[in-house]
DNA sequence: TTGTGTTTTACGACCTCC
DNA sequence: GGAGGTCGTAAAACACAA
């Protein structure tokens, strides 16, 4: 036979024994895990599908041609293709995952197949294929993800310890405001006037807050002062999560500071 | 050996493109 | 309308644990 035929003998209906197999290349007998065990439906001529369901496997690609390889008693069964057989679609497949009918023409005869069958081995390997995309796109996505949660509950953290050090820098403050530095600013509108002048100690103590900030840095930036911010005296807050201008000044006015706004930051910044 | 889960082969229904 | 695609699924083949 051709050195390219794989197939079935269907000969189970036929001759009363069991199935047979050639290996594709001219191999003779059926393998021992089991392949081509079953009667086979076929190398089927399954662009008619209909008739092709009772073709026998066995058969060149010339017999496929012949009506006579019908027959009406042997049973369908699936049988898998041959390693050689699967090699050479694979290769196919990786040149081109789409097949257009000279290729399957030609797959076909190169493999003793029928084209229906190279054209249904193409859909599932493409199913395949795209099963396997998902799973990548899918850890990808995952690993993304898990990536940004892991930056994000940083930025929570770090957030969480500008909240206590604002707290603990405004509790500091509250509890000077009985001195001449600093009063609410109800104590500003009942005494007008009376602290718009900085004193030595007023610097000092402006001096004392701006370092307690600078020394309270974190690894982030987000709400901390840096020494480049500090030259200018104007605080970025970048990418930070809460109004510390808000909540740190809240109520408070340092006398003799000039005020500088930069979006929801307040910097006081004294002339000496 | 048997039960069970996975993979492979094959098909029908439906959709798109020419 | 026909050819060829995807999608969902049936069933055979296979792997493997108990």
């Amino acid at each position: 036979m051709d050195p390219g035929c794989v197939g079935f003998d269907s000969g189970g209906a036929r001759r009363g024994g069991g199935a047979q197999m050639l290996l594709f290349g001219g191999g003779g007998s059926a393998n021992s895990n089991g392949f081509f065990k079953g009667v086979p439906m076929a190398v089927l001529g399954m662009d008619d599908s209909a008739r092709a369901a009772k073709r026998p496997f066995f058969t060149t690609h010339e017999e496929l041609l012949e009506e006579e390889y019908y027959d009406e008693q042997a049973p369908e069964k699936k049988r898998r293709l041959t390693p050689e057989q699967v090699q050479l679609l694979e290769r196919s497949f990786e040149e081109e995952n789409k097949l257009e009918p000279e290729r399957k023409t030609e797959l076909a005869r190169r493999l003793g197949m029928a084209p229906r069958q190279v054209a249904v081995w193409f859909q599932n390997r493409r199913a395949r294929w795209k099963t396997k995309q998902l799973e990548a796109d899918y850890d990808r996505l995952k690993a993304a993800y898990d990536a940004l949660a892991a930056d994000h509950q940083g930025l929570l953290a770090d957030n969480d310890s500008l909240r206590a050090q604002v707290t603990s820098l405004t509790e500091k403050l509250q509890g000077k405001e009985t001195s001449p530095l600093v009063t609410t600013a109800a104590q500003e509108a009942d005494q007008p006037d009376e602290h718009t002048a900085a004193s030595g100690t007023e610097k000092l103590l402006a001096q004392q807050l701006k370092d307690d900030l600078l020394s309270s840095g974190n690894s982030t930036g987000h709400g901390a002062l840096s020494s480049e911010e500090e030259d200018g005296g104007v605080v970025s807050n970048e990418g930070c999560s809460f109004d510390l201008a808000d909540v740190m000044f809240a109520g408070v006015t340092y006398h003799g500071a000039e005020e500088v706004q930069l979006g929801n930051w307040t910097w006081f910044d004294w002339e000496d």
